[in-house]
DNA sequence: GATGAATGAGATTTCATTCAT
DNA sequence: AATGAATGAAATCTCATTCAT
């Protein structure tokens, strides 16, 4: 990468940043792109050097984002440990994901979960889940889980937990700091795999 | 309600029902006001004798459907039995709702769990969570389930579980069937109530 | 005319007066029949039992109202006085109408007066402007007036001074109490016929 | 005025004079943004790109044009001379412009005058009254007007007499070849500062 | 690479008018 | 006569995208 790429791969980042920002802000199709632009500060023709068009934008800002996540869960699901902890390390990275950068956290969980749109452009996106999955399948081969557990969905219902606590925090339904995140953290596992009720 | 009431009623919901299959269809923002005025065998224009924008109709979709689905939930809470039978009964009917109308669900799931702009629009999303919360509390003051368990983030990190479900339905990635859906209700039970860890 | 055209003529009233009302609250352009329907309080499918358009209740309020006023301009005209005298008696119909219904001068300045559209459906427009030029003539042919006086461009000077007076009332512009209004309607005369320079 | 801002500042002028012309031809309301820019030879869009609105276009030719004229009146106001004198000088102004421009005075007239909408948005507007008004309370205070003249009542007067022979010409009602203009510029001062009364 | 003027498809919404009841 | 549901033409304005400079 020489000196032109490195310039280039700031003003890219520039925009990119920008972006999350104002999508978190006004949602992803109330922003237009000239709202980017400007808080980039950049000319908005700029944009589509970068990128093929503002669709790309929020497809690059979840790919970018989800690989790295899915890539920490991976580092987890390799560790050699019991399966709920594998878990408890997943929820870890997830969830602490607010804290680190809500404004991200809020346009992933806002503008690309549950849009077919966007599924179709990011593959990736089932990656986070197989991770899941294997821990889940670790946890039964090992005896370590219940053998009448549905491993997909269990992985569901998981990863449903999280993105729920995620979703609390993004409309600001739910306690959202520090000390409430580790709460969040310790309950999603303690429910998950101990259960609800009184052994 | 006279024969004229009844006549606009009956208009109004045809209105209502096709504006959720063309949703379901093409999503609410790629949806023209023309399209469901289409689907619907009206003029466009008598959608707005109806209703005041392409807006109102989707929240109009939502809150009645969404009470009437907190209604139920509240028969349940209502009823004589434990908390673990109470959740049962809350996940079948959300559940369950998904095979009585994909539309509806898909609707509702894709543009309204996580539009902050609509949640503004309808204060009664936040009933059905109290009903679980409640199940929960009583569950913890029955002794039923673990003292532990911290109420508002249980009752979200279910109604993730459950909300996740429908989304994996509505987005066809997991297995719909009828006996799919059983066993989902089935496992969203034992992982929330049991945990996934064996005794 | 019998019981029912009487009955029905009221209804006319009762729209045009509601008509008259909204116009001048609202202008023409922004006033809907639904106003014009809701202010008269009836269906406003009503409106078209009586009037064939929007349109045509403008040009019916000012047909009718401006008919009223020529009227009595001519009679100012046949009365045996001088020319001044006789200008004086118009100045004095066409001011004080700004006290009797300000509501429709409004209108008819605002929305009539420069309409070529409005002028092609009214053929009476002219009518007031040849009583006025009929008086200026006598005055030349008595010797009364100047005889280098044009009368056709007098007349319209003159027309237009009690005009723009009304339009300074209507806009909110012009001191218009009755008492201002008397002294106007002096100032228009000793203007016009007397002449600013002191002699 | 750099050459960039130069070539814009050449759209615009092109925009605003196609605007004059469509608006004079069918009037505003019936006149489309559409109109405005296919006489422009632009695209519709575009207008947006040098106006908010349809309106503003409309408000920015009476206030552009407006003030051009109203420079133009104190420059006469502040020569050397009679007030009467400068009432010609002003109406001279005024009613040339019908043979400069008669778009432009049409749009200004049949727009512009009666609409207490504009009237809000152009602050102007009242100015040229106030070089009127000095000028009448100058020839009251070095008496050459008659003591018992009410200089703001007469403003008004004055000032209808010149929109009125301006609105006759903008209707076709009056001959307005230039002699025609000529001759009613003596006539409006003969008038107003002679008087029709014979002396 | 950077700019922002220019384009034009397209969408919502309004509302005069019609007409079945 | 009276109602108001229904129609649908029409218009403004937005904004993603292109492209000349």
């Amino acid at each position: 990468m020489n000196a032109r790429s490195a310039a280039q791969e700031e003003k890219r980042r520039l925009i990119l940043d920008a972006a999350v920002r104002v999508f978190a802000r006004r949602g992803y199709h109330a922003s237009r792109v000239g709202d980017i632009a400007e808080e980039a500060g950049v000319a908005h023709g700029l944009l589509y050097h970068y990128f093929r068009s503002k669709d790309e934008v929020l497809a690059t800002i979840f790919r970018e984002n989800w690989g790295t996540l899915v890539g920490r869960f991976r580092d987890v699901a390799a560790s050699p440990t019991t399966a709920e902890e594998k878990l408890r390390g997943i929820a870890k990275i997830l969830l602490r994901s607010w804290i680190r950068d809500p404004d991200l956290v809020t346009v992933m969980i806002r503008e690309v979960a549950r849009s077919p749109h966007l599924q179709a452009q990011v593959a990736e996106i089932g990656d986070g889940f197989a991770v899941i999955r294997s821990v889940v399948e670790q946890g039964l081969a090992d005896g370590e889980f219940r053998e009448d557990v549905d491993p997909l969905f269990a992985t569901w219902i998981f990863y449903g937990g999280l993105e729920e606590l995620l979703t609390g925090w993004v409309l600001g339904q739910l306690p959202h700091g520090d000390a409430d995140v580790a709460r969040a953290e310790e309950m999603v596992v303690a429910v998950v795999c101990g259960g609800l009720v009184r052994r």
